[in-house]
DNA sequence: GTGTTTTTTCAAAGCGCTTTGAATAAACGT
DNA sequence: ACGTTTATTCAAAGCGCTTTGAAAAAACAC
């Protein structure tokens, strides 16, 4: 069923039926109520295609998803896609989602771009310079970063947690359990959130005059594996960490096992702190959290920033805004103070 | 940059200039050439939008990513996209994704039909008997199951895991181990693979003899907290498991952690088997394995399935076809011998 | 050099919608 | 009743591409 069909069939003009489905004001009430019924009866919806084509708007948000060179596939993603999905539904707009590997993401935007599929994108995991902002903004396609990224010529638009206080804090409440030897297990740091977490971190240990230990700070992709192995190797050293600080859930799992390997008993001797995203499928323990973290849901994250561009595309004088969170400190059983002895 | 543009800065018909673009064979090579520079030159690709409206495809599969009530997304998606999108580029292809409450989800295909926006669609997680693939076929868009359902009326295309033969060979393996009283912590179970796992849990107890003890058998959402908790109720029991049957690592995960909260190290008095779908992120120990797990990964089967999908597209008179691998059962550090004593 | 075949190019229609500018119908004022 | 608004409807152009059927150009045959 089309558009010519259904206005033959109730002898009306294209144009008419059009404006019936489209809510104008200029037809009469009597034959939009005619025109919903036939629409409805012969299950009419009109072309994407050709309405995008008519009206020079895709409908369309685009995604990419890269892949890093370890395969590895952020775990992130589904909920933040949940999140930022249900917007797009309310609105009319869809989702288009593009797999690529690192080296391949800027020609994605470009194709996007000159191949007018997307109305706007969302830039997922910013690194520390990232070029794709500065490529967007000259192509000229609506975006919105999810993150930041730092010394970027021109200013954009972007939603961010507030990475570097909440790891800031984080530390403080160890130091102020007593712990000296925090260990930082971060997320690779080509990637703007963590570097800010590291300065966060940094942050806190300098103000209470304690030293910078490269020997435990790591970062890596966030694999569980990454938690076991740098714990495993960090507490059999001299002096081992009383404590780590953790970029996500997942390789705090891994931290967790290393130290109930090793019989200890995570919150009693040696604390844990993590940030967690609250994926769906990880919501840790029940009254009290397992791990003590620095909390920021994902998905109300991906809901944020689909406003935030939707608004920008819909509303063209719009200005740039910035949409900073504050990341919340819930105490669960995974920290304590710091042993006495040394 | 448009066709129109483009072809009068060559002196050439829009025609010729498409012809030449697209390869087709009726063009002189000096010309094609010419074409090809000023193309890339002026960096013109053709609108997506225009160009699917004029040949009737949309060159785009639908993906349908529902959120159980629980709000729940299943992780395992992250992965599988990223397989299927990764043949979706090679192929010129591209992913839309609309995110569904469970109620909405008959509403979203009929919408991607009416509005011709897709090509076609691949189905997630097919519950037991499972009206969308009636709907498919009844409005006539083609589509690839990633599962199975049971009880349909006609055959239609699926790629699936033999998730029973995978849990019978896992079981046997327990019994085999000496185990008789083994526990099985199952996703869902409207869902398809979750009854097929269950089955073939069935058939090995039954096979060896042993009873099937309902008081040891759960199904839920496959979280972290869902292992801990059953496996903290079932151990506080007059005759706890001694093995523990899960249907993913991450309520594995649970079950691990409950163990070793009871002071229980997996793999001597008590076995965990877990199905793995090496997610990228969860890649777990080192040399060997975690858990014991009936291994199948979830991102080669995305592009197992956007294959078939693919070729189903555009080979009409392509049969339905069916796809089953079997998972591998990959011994790791989670399983051992039964206690002797009773 | 003329007729025929082959190669290369083109104008125009069509995909299914929106939207402009004009026409028709209805309602109003006096 | 007749001119003037106002409310409805319409025909046609346009969005940017592909594709059909015809024309022009080149190559060939004799």
């Amino acid at each position: 069923m089309n558009l010519k069909k259904l206005s033959q069939m109730l002898n009306l003009s294209q144009t008419t039926v059009s404006r019936a489905l489209n809510g104008f004001p200029e037809v009469k009430e009597k034959t939009r109520i005619r025109v919903l019924a036939a629409a409805a009866q012969h299950n009419y919806r009109p072309s994407r295609l050709a309405k995008s084509l008519a009206t020079g708007r895709a409908m369309s948000i685009g995604h990419v998803l890269p892949t890093s060179k370890q395969e590895m596939v952020n775990p992130i993603f589904t909920d933040f896609i949940a999140g930022a999905g249900e917007v797009y539904a309310k609105s009319g707009y869809h989702m288009s989602l593009t797999v690529v590997t690192d080296d391949n993401e800027e020609a994605a935007y470009r194709e996007m771009a000159s191949k007018r599929s997307v109305d706007g994108v969302i830039v997922h995991g910013p690194r520390v310079p990232d070029s794709r902002i500065e490529l967007l903004q000259d192509i000229g396609l609506p975006f919105v970063v999810h993150g930041r990224a730092q010394d970027t010529k021109n200013d954009y638009s972007w939603f961010d947690v507030n990475n570097r206080s909440a790891f800031k804090n984080a530390t403080k409440f160890l130091i102020d359990f007593g712990h000296k030897h925090i260990a930082l297990l971060n997320g690779r740091e080509i990637m703007d959130f963590a570097s800010r977490r590291r300065q966060g971190y940094e942050d806190a240990l300098t103000s209470a005059g304690l030293v910078i230990d490269p020997n435990i700070m790591r970062n890596d992709d966030m694999t569980e594996p990454y938690g076991y192995t740098s714990t495993m190797q960090m507490m059999n050293t001299p002096t081992p960490p009383t404590a780590f600080l953790v970029s996500s859930i997942i390789p705090a799992l891994g931290v967790r096992r290393a130290l109930l390997d090793l019989g200890i008993q995570p919150g009693k001797q040696v604390s844990i702190i993590t940030h967690d995203d609250v994926l769906s499928f990880l919501k840790m323990g029940g009254d009290v959290p397992l791990f003590t973290a620095t909390k920021s849901s994902v998905r109300e994250a991906g809901k944020a920033c689909a406003e935030m561009l939707l608004t920008q595309i819909n509303n063209p004088e719009h200005k740039i805004c910035h949409e900073l969170w504050e990341a919340e400190l819930v105490i669960g059983t995974s920290t304590g103070p710091a042993p006495t002895s040394d």
